[in-house]
Order: C-alpha cells, then structure tokens, then sequence
DNA sequence: TATTGTTATACTCTATAACTATA
DNA sequence: TATAGTTATAGAGTATAACAATA
C-alpha cells in the first residue's frame, strides 16, 4: 500500500495547551538561537544577564529563583560567564556564605548588543500578531502563573 | 548588608515572548506530571499515543514529523513503548524500509486512562480563564507557525 | 541516488542529594 | 538547625552523522 497523504491528524491534541506551548517555544527558541548565536548568548544565558543587569549584587539563589532555574543548575552556567569574562562573584562581607554578582563591562556591552538583536528577533516573531494581540497573549501566559 | 527585600526586576524580560512561553510550559508541564506520572504517561509519550490512535498505521518518520522530533529519537522512544506493550511496529509488505505502526489493546486501554487523566489538568490548568479566552490563547499560539 | 529505520554518540538542560562553610 | 553555594551524578530530551536495507 501506498503511505496515505492525508494530513497527519493530530486528535485531542489539537485542544491541548501544553502541547502548543510546546510547539510555539520550539519556534520561538529556533529564532532565538538563529539570531543570537553568533554571540555565544541562549535563551537562558540572556534572561540571567538581563537580570543581573536589573539587579546588581544579587545573590545566586536569588538569580536562580528569578529564572526559575535550581541554585544548583546556577553554578556552571556562571562559571562559564565568568570564564567568559562577563559575570563576577563577589563574596559577602556581612554573610560569607553569600555571593553577590554584577554584570563586568564586558558583560554589559554584550548584554547592550544582545538586547538589539533580540528586539529584532522579538519583532520577527511577533509578526503574526498586532500589538493588541501581543499584549493579550503575553498577559493570558503570565495566568499560568509564571 | 541584608539582602534587599525588593521583588527581584525582570527588566525587559517582562516583555520577552520567549521568556513568557518558558514559564507558562514549566507549570503546565509540571501539572501534567504530577497527574499522568502514576500512568508513566510523558507529555510526549501522551503526544505519540494520541498521533497513533488518530493515525494507525502511520510510518515512524510521519510520526516524527506530526509530534516535532528527530526520526533517530522517535527510535527510542518506540522501543520503550515496545516494550512495554503499547504499541507495534508491523513492516510494510510493500515498501520494506516503512515500518508501520499500531496501539496495541493494552495501548488503547491505556490512553483512555491518560485521556480521563489530561482532561482533569487541561481543566485544572485552564482555570485562569473563560472559555473564549482559552480559545483565544490557542489560536495565538497556533500562529507560531506550530 | 534517495529514503527509512537504526545505531552510536554527544550535548544541553535540569534536578536530587550530599558536602562545606558559614550563620 | 538552617542556609548559600558547591560537587557529583544522573536522567530526560534531543540532535547529528553515518550505516544497512530497500526503493
């Protein structure tokens, strides 16, 4: 026999959230990555600058918290920034067990051309959608309580 | 110094479609876990047994393709269900290189279960919103290109 | 030549648990 | 006792490249 060529029906899926979360994170990270690749920054490595841009002195478990990522997952991912030269650990002078970071120079350069890149890819990616449309989907993901 | 009790600042992350679909798919999948976990029910195995009953017969490569995976890690994935009773791989009689494939009754049986189970926490996840807006929420993500 | 399923392999992401040093 | 960071480890998930059988 012959391979049908009827569509590939998808079932329940079709009414599935996570399943289309899924598909659209593939898509998003896909240009993501397309985009900011040539400067060594992933998805996750720009959210922990961009917040450790906002945020100076913050401490790895809070950093961690803040990504939504385990402390333990933190540790060599800023080993890498900080071989890379765009993170520093400073330890606490009141708490020793703490370890305070801040953005190097090099990181907030990096940081400065990663945000224009990922302006480009967000625009990209939001064309489907008017800036209404945008604005009700990223308020109706942020209910999932995220 | 105590560490700062403000609310750690997301920055531009707070605008980030990217950022915003990674958290929304960390809670739902993480719903979804905890109430198909007891069947050893996988979001993606969950996503395989619904392409199947939907299409029997279908080629391992056209499965791949419908669920968003590698034809080299649907192997895996097909020999666990092997194993465990769910589905079977029949060679084509007239094309020896396709593999076609089944649920099997256990299989069938089984993603019942899991489909009783996953309307409990689409219901459970989707409660932040009115149906219309579920509805909305779908179709924008569908635009992803999904 | 091209395709299907397969294998071997490796890489990324992430978590759990236990350790250390502090508090 | 509790917490911050660390280490060691393992698991899931996924992809790439190359191979055998087949078309």
């Amino acid at each position: 026999m012959p391979t049908s060529r009827k569509a590939t029906s998808l079932g329940s899926l079709t009414g599935n959230v996570g399943f289309h979360l899924r598909l659209a994170q593939l898509a998003v990270f896909k240009d993501f990555d397309g985009e900011l690749s040539e400067l060594g920054v992933s998805p996750a490595v720009y959210s922990v600058l961009e917040v450790l841009q906002q945020n100076p002195g913050l401490t790895q478990s809070k950093l961690a918290s803040a990504v939504r990522l385990d402390r333990s997952s933190m540790v060599p991912m800023l080993d890498k920034l900080g071989q890379r030269g765009l993170v520093e650990r400073l330890a606490s002078t009141t708490d020793r067990r703490h370890k305070h970071l801040y953005l190097t120079a090099a990181g907030a350069k990096l940081l400065h051309q990663a945000d224009k890149l990922v302006s480009k890819h967000e625009k990209r990616v939001c064309t489907p959608f008017t800036a209404k449309e945008k604005q009700a989907l990223m308020e109706l993901l942020a209910r999932f309580g995220g």
